[in-house]
DNA sequence: GACCAACGGTTCAATATTGTCACCATCGGC
DNA sequence: GCCGATGGTGACAATATTGAACCGTTGGTC
């Protein structure tokens, strides 16, 4: 009786811990400073990146002294912003020894874009949204042009929904809970219809967005996955959506299927059935 | 009297602080495990990782698994092994908006193999030596082919003379602190020596390598700047030993500076007169 | 199949680091 | 010369981090 109830309280607090625990704050709080540097606002001044990250002063910048140290971040040394330093470009290009993701991307979109004589476009999951790391569009006339180094939000793209669908539900929870913005007039921003789409993506191995990011486009996203079965980022298709078509939309979905299994297996990982089946 | 004494011990407290102060001693190690994540080892285990970094255990595993939740670290499932995350691909893409080196390293590294008919490459500064960033080889029959993944060591390659010679003194001490690896049999790894060539670098405004880090190769290097007006890293052209000759140094020297020129304005940096007086 | 060594992972009291907050110096507008 | 903003700093209480010792597994050896 005694042991049951020990046994009980240690599991329910093993449980606790895994939702909450949080060892190494301060690596969190240097980590949570990086996200807020984005190509629309590449440098930073000390307080205001202070506000942002909601920590104190003090704290802000005894952190970008040490990140500085290591090449991660930079001052300006005119207007004193710091902003990101080279380190970075050195880590990315491990990975990518390491990973080629990009490169694999680079040629699964040029093949994409190909075959479907549309827009495709890879993105990986980034600190509060998906990033393009690589487009291709097609030689004809009507197109949609992709601005690569806008980050999609989970919650209006195709590429967002399809990843959230296929990874741990606090992902979703955590998108969820940041301010959703409007894009178009038809951008979905109530919770639990996300929630509704998220969980049909998940059942049918795709999700096909209309409006929700770009007026008039349509897009076709797929997750392609880590080793240990989680998405890892999307790949996906955007079409005007004047030539939206069921028979277009079949075509789209199989080879979307082609290019995220040849990405997934690119990277070791494993292809979610649903997804699999698709491409037949 | 008081007050000098007190004014004395102020300053002498100061100027010890900015030589080993430390702040955010958690971060520095954070920052620290990221450096041994190499393309020649890109998974780590955990103990391998902790002996490496000279941290304990729990203490690694801490900051592995927080760096993780940035998706800055990730782990195979299956040999439980550490690697490099995508997060640094989103990082080194924001960094790349901001300054696009690597984009304008790479025309100018184009350009400067074609004016000198040799093999040309640029680099920037990481944390134990220098990363290529960029290179490119003529089209002709014999020249020096690089392997872009391998690090440039400080004390062995033209670039990492002239990179120490125009930065902190501090860094070149860090640098010579390493193991000094003996790459060819003319390779310098005396720090005595190694400090009168970064001297010599410094008052040149370029370094001249001879077999230090390949046989029968020489490579000419100068930094490019930082607003700082530190070097930020080195753009080089190597040649054939046999190759060398008074004429060709001197036009390899003339263009270098060019390029060194043209990647310091486009990032913003200061050019440094000892290499500005190698254009004319 | 029993031993061993090495691994990944975890715990909790002891301790070192960090956040708080009040403070300075400087800048630009008014 | 005042105001409110900025970047930056210091002392000390509050808190997060540490590390030796601890599991439970795995894989090799005899």
């Amino acid at each position: 009786m005694v042991a049951l109830s020990t046994n009980l309280s240690q599991d329910f607090y093993k449980h606790v811990k895994e939702l909450i625990f949080r060892p190494m704050k301060t690596v969190d709080k240097a980590m949570g400073l990086l996200r807020h540097f984005t190509p629309t606002q590449p440098e930073i001044g000390l307080s205001e990146l202070a506000r942002l990250a909601d920590l104190d002063k003090a704290t802000t910048r005894r952190i970008l002294v040490s990140l500085s140290k290591h090449h991660f971040i930079e001052q300006n040394q005119i207007t004193k912003a710091y902003r990101l330093g080279s380190g970075f470009l050195h880590l990315a290009r491990v990975r990518e020894a390491t990973t080629p993701i990009t490169a694999i991307a680079n040629q699964t979109v040029d093949w994409l874009s190909e075959v479907t004589n549309e827009t495709a476009h890879a993105s990986v999951a980034g600190p509060s949204a998906l990033i393009t790391i690589a487009h291709k569009e097609p030689h004809r006339g009507t197109v949609v042009m992709i601005d690569p180094t806008e980050p999609l939000p989970f919650h209006a793209t195709a590429s967002g929904i399809a990843y959230l669908a296929f990874n741990d539900p606090e992902v979703m929870n955590a998108a969820l809970r940041q301010q959703l913005g409007k894009y178009t007039e038809f951008t979905e921003t109530n919770p639990d219809a996300i929630r509704q789409r998220v969980a049909k993506a998940k059942a049918d191995g795709f999700f096909l967005n209309e409006h929700g990011f770009e007026s008039d486009v349509a897009g076709l996203a797929m997750p392609y996955f880590n080793a240990d079965g989680s998405a890892a980022g999307a790949i996906a298709v955007a079409m005007p959506i004047t030539r939206k078509s069921e028979e277009l939309v079949t075509k789209i979905k199989r080879n979307v299927a082609a290019a995220s299994a040849r990405i997934t297996t690119a990277i070791g990982g494993v292809l979610h059935p649903n997804v699999q089946q698709l491409m037949r």
